[in-house]
DNA sequence: CTGAAAGCGCTAACAC
DNA sequence: GTGTTAGCGCTTTCAG
């Protein structure tokens, strides 16, 4: 016996338990199963009844080997530290759960190995189809585990033609971040985060761009590039600004992400720069690890949980085309959260627990 | 057809056509894929070969329906978003993977029936025993919804005789952290969390009260009750800590949680009491979400992965004992982490894609 | 050591 | 409308 291994419950009724309980044969007790209309009230009724009863719960196994089909798909996550993916992984599952599909997770924590152990775990067994919000640089591996009958939809990427992949509007974003600050104001822009980081940041350093050629000359932009967009990374942009001569200083910062601002606001805040008042800054994320700075960000939330609900649905489309299946893209709008307005999130009270 | 469909793949390899091809019968094919030893050495890698060839899987479906055994577990998690949680997560998953166990994650969002959605969903078909970091005051559902063949393990809450169960010793988790403070010379320590938010919570204070009780009258302990163990709750006592004269305010602290403690360190500092200098803080947690105050924490880690492993490890014995098993608590033994000192994360570089 | 054959529990034709 | 029946792909006796 595998150490994992469980008799699957010694006695549990069966169809033909239930069957013979309510007189009819197993047929009809799957007809009411799965096509209750094709049986007479009367007798769906007594079937129903011996169902409950002993509470009988059909076999999945039973069921998958039978038809082939599987209620379940897979969403490999990069990082499900990071409270986006949560998000997605949130809205996906709520949308299956609405349309009977289970939702597999795994982490692949940054790891392409670990990703790709799961892909493979995943697609060889146990779902119809997966979602991947992919580790960077991975997207071959997707391209080569994809099979006939292994679909696979791309989350946060832009996977090119061959996947249908779901994206948020980084260009958008960065606009909406950019017009904030001009609308307060603001007239010596900065974007924080350096545009080789990532295909996502450089996207929203393009809307901030827009944003600034449409004020027409009202504003300047300025581009302090960082290594990463990490709290760390922040602090040190927020030292060497703080360092220069007022004048010299940009009067808002659109930072490339959440926890970049969170170092930038609390580095400048150290070295007595006033955080909005001198220089206002805005995040992107809607980061949860950010929720808990001192002062409070606007950012820009990427709407995780409807990027999630568009996954699934676009993944079921594709399960259900089959092969004359045609790519689709979807982009999702970002919606700008000013300070301390984050969306309520779908929990209840939070825990003392951890 | 199932909006969550998908045909199982058309021609994908049998154990019939490994075995035609490599000459063999389906028996033989099975016993090299189970028992290998039970095979020649010649025949089992002709039937390798043939396996190999094709690529060949075997499906999980019909030896689940044959055998009766799942290698899934289910971890039903209270939340996500904490993660210490998902440390526990990652630690299960880790550990089922070097015994060849796959962890369904499924997330209660704090919510009591959500979380009973998901106890029925996997407790009926998915898996041959689940984990469960029961959502506050659900221990019934737990007791109720169990039953032979139905496994379930509690994590994070001692429930009493009637489960397998593995804890952290939050009493002595408090003990260290104010042992910390102690040892680095502080004589008036205070206990930031109240005692009647969680058990978890009085715990910890326990061994607060035991550090000071045995430094012999050297230190005095207050106790600072707050509401929650909330970034605000914290930023309330701070505000109230700083309102009082410098000579009677405590000069360690030791706070129920992190979040918590970050706030209480906002808080002073702004109202311009020192930290570490003037008043010492200590978290508790190690959460993720406060890694990025200002201010470095000391904190207790409290070993998530170490618990998800020992909580699959009950599990899957609680499995393979079946009727005759009798119920272990597991305790586990926190960490004192210095500020500034977090683990490793076991995951890669951190990326810019939320 | 290997082959033959009997199901696991369910669904889907196809009869009636 | 309902009953009968033939498998889905695999494992596992039981003979040989």
């Amino acid at each position: 016996m595998r150490a994992t291994a469980q008799r699957s419950g010694g006695g549990r009724p069966t169809v033909l338990d239930v069957a013979t309980m309510a007189r009819v044969s197993t047929g009809t007790v799957s007809n009411v199963l799965n096509r209750p209309a094709l049986v007479a009230l009367q007798t769906r009724e007594r079937v129903e009844r011996a169902i409950l009863a002993p509470g009988f719960v059909p076999n999945r196994a039973a069921r998958t080997l039978v038809t082939g089909l599987t209620a379940t798909v897979g969403f490999v996550v990069e990082d499900l530290e990071n409270s986006f993916f949560l998000d997605i992984a949130r809205g996906a599952q709520t949308y299956g759960e609405a349309v009977g599909t289970r939702l597999l997770l795994a982490n692949s924590d940054n790891t392409a190995v670990t990703q790709r152990g799961y892909l493979r775990l995943l697609g060889t067994e146990h779902v119809s189809g997966m979602l991947v919000a992919p580790v960077r640089g991975t997207l071959d591996d997707l391209r080569q585990f994809r099979a006939p009958g292994r679909c696979v939809v791309v989350v946060n990427h832009d996977a090119g033609g061959d996947f249908c992949n779901v994206t948020t509007d980084n260009e958008r974003g960065g606009y909406l971040a950019a017009r904030h600050l001009l609308e307060r104001g603001r007239r010596r822009l900065a974007f924080a985060g350096g545009e080789g980081i990532a295909p996502v940041v450089h996207d929203r350093l393009r809307g901030v761009v827009r944003a600034v050629r449409e004020a027409n000359g009202a504003s300047t932009l300025e581009i302090l590039p960082s290594a990463d967009v990490e709290v760390e990374d922040g602090r040190r942009l927020g030292v060497a600004i703080a360092a220069r001569p007022p004048e010299a200083r940009p009067d808002g910062i659109v930072g490339a992400a959440d926890l970049l601002a969170m170092g930038l606001v609390q580095a400048l805040e150290t070295e007595g720069v006033g955080v909005p008042a001198e220089i206002a800054i805005t995040g992107y994320d809607d980061n949860r690890a950010a929720w808990n700075s001192r002062v409070p960000l606007t950012t820009v939330d990427q709407m995780g949980e409807v990027v999630g609900e568009h996954a699934v649905r676009l993944l079921l489309s594709e399960i259900d085309e089959g092969v004359g299946h045609i790519h689709r893209h979807v982009v999702i709008e970002p919606a700008l959260i000013p300070a301390g307005q984050h969306r309520a999130l779908a929990s209840g009270a939070p825990r003392p627990s951890g």
